[in-house]
DNA sequence: GTTTTACCTAC
RNA sequence: GUUGUAGGUAAAAC
């Protein structure tokens, strides 16, 4: 079988499954301990998978909470199984990308959300400022498993391979097959599924490019691009059947809406008329939520701790949305933090007395400092006083090497 | 060149 | 007995 005939496949399987640092199976085995094991039952192992018969193991399932509330169910194969899916993708992989389409952007060797939003803004500047938001309901519950079988036969030679995947299929353990069924929501967490799902949607893709519109998607997220309300509501009503009639799918009726362009979020971002990004408010709370966990004392946090602990997470945020016009609200951002690490700065002080040292130690005259230190105000409401402004401005941030979110979106313009 | 850490998005 | 998969970005270390 094609995945195990070469060794260097397996390996570097099972090298991606270990770097994920995913937790064990239900066979409690960790990512570490599996290249142990294997020296004594790899062989056997790979017997079976060449002979076919092999037999996938559970899963675990697990339930984590979404960003945007309610519970995501996970099953989560043996780290066995992630090793083996995740060497069928890596066969499987280069077969499909030369054939996906240009305007599939999720989960896919270089592409990501940034494309896609290059692409949605490119058709907005084109005049196309309404959207047809569409989206699937529970996609992996409703995949219809002979037509996937079907469609991966006319590109996969190997039978023994096209049996493993049918395996894992019906075990439940890759889309969520009977096992899954009398539960709700759809455990997700394979190696192989994101392709899978692409290869899927594939099919609709294509429908979409034959019917020249203008859309991107991204998982079973997408939007088409139309110049009208009315063009929108046909173009919603013809793709719906489609979805249901062609590809035996169910599209969710509540969640798909045509609507103006500014008034809807794509992947995090909002796009204006204009063509500007702008970051979606719910990903502005989340955000800013985060930040006030980090910021809450801790026992026995330092303030370099905190800082060190802040720093990649604006970073990394930062990152997703410099592309957006964003000027003020980074600002405004950095005023936020800045005030919300002030705060927790004199908060350390708890006395009076040990304020005051602090701040004359940073060139406040005694005097103010015992004003600022004795007033009746709480800690909030002192953080924003200008003798803490004078004792720890914004060049004080900077020295503390606090990452800016606006100086570094300066930075990229000019 | 290799490894690690952190963050973001989608499901 | 508590966090899956894929893609992406940055930083650090050797």
């Amino acid at each position: 079988m094609t995945i195990v005939c070469s060794s260097d496949n397996l390996k570097r399987a099972y090298k991606q499954v270990k770097r994920n640092k995913g937790v064990a199976g239900i066979d409690q085995m960790p990512t570490g301990k599996f290249s142990d094991w294997f020296i004594v039952e790899g062989e056997l192992l790979i017997n079976d998978l060449l002979l076919g018969n092999y037999e996938p193991q559970g899963v675990k399932q697990v339930e984590i909470p979404k960003p945007k509330g309610g519970m995501r169910k996970l099953g989560i194969p043996t780290v066995r199984d992630r090793i083996i899916q995740q060497s069928i993708a890596q066969v499987l992989n280069p077969i499909y990308e030369r054939e996906f389409s240009e305007r599939s952007y999720g989960y896919r060797p270089r592409r990501n959300a940034h494309k896609a939003l290059r692409q949605a803004v490119e058709y907005v500047t084109e005049g196309r400022e309404v959207v047809v938001d569409m989206d699937m309901k529970s996609f992996f519950d409703e995949v219809n498993h002979d037509r996937l079988m079907y469609e991966l036969s006319t590109k996969i030679g190997d039978k023994t391979l096209l049996r493993l995947i049918r395996k894992y299929l019906q075990s439940g353990i890759l889309l969520g097959g009977l096992v899954s069924q009398r539960t709700k929501g759809t455990p997700q967490g394979s190696p192989l599924s994101p392709l899978l799902s692409n290869i899927v949607l594939d099919e609709l893709d294509k429908e979409l490019e034959n019917r020249g519109h203008c859309f991107v998607r991204f998982a079973d997220d997408f939007s088409i691009y139309v110049r009208s309300k009315k063009a929108g509501e046909r173009v919603k009503n013809s793709i719906s059947a489609f979805i249901t009639n062609k590809l035996k799918l169910k599209v969710n009726e509540e969640k798909s809406a045509v609507c103006e362009v500014d008034k809807t979020i794509l992947l995090g971002h909002t796009i204006s008329k204009s063509g500007d990004l702008l970051i979606a408010k719910e990903n502005i709370k989340r955000f800013k939520n985060s930040i006030r966990l980090l910021t809450k004392r801790k026992r026995g946090v330092s303030f370099e701790q905190i800082i060190s602990e802040l720093n990649p997470k604006l970073r990394g945020w930062f990152e997703y949305f410099k592309h957006t016009k964003s000027k003020g609200l980074f600002q405004n951002l950095d005023a936020w933090i800045r005030r919300k690490l002030r705060c927790f700065r004199i908060k350390q002080t708890k006395r009076a007395i040990t304020l005051v040292r602090f701040l004359k130690k940073h060139g406040v005259k005694e005097y103010q400092s015992w004003i600022i230190a004795l007033s009746g105000k709480g800690w909030w409401r002192k953080s924003a006083a200008p003798q803490i402004h004078q004792a720890m401005g914004n060049l004080w941030f900077r020295e503390q090497n606090l990452f800016s979110l606006s100086l570094n979106y300066k930075k990229l313009k000019y």
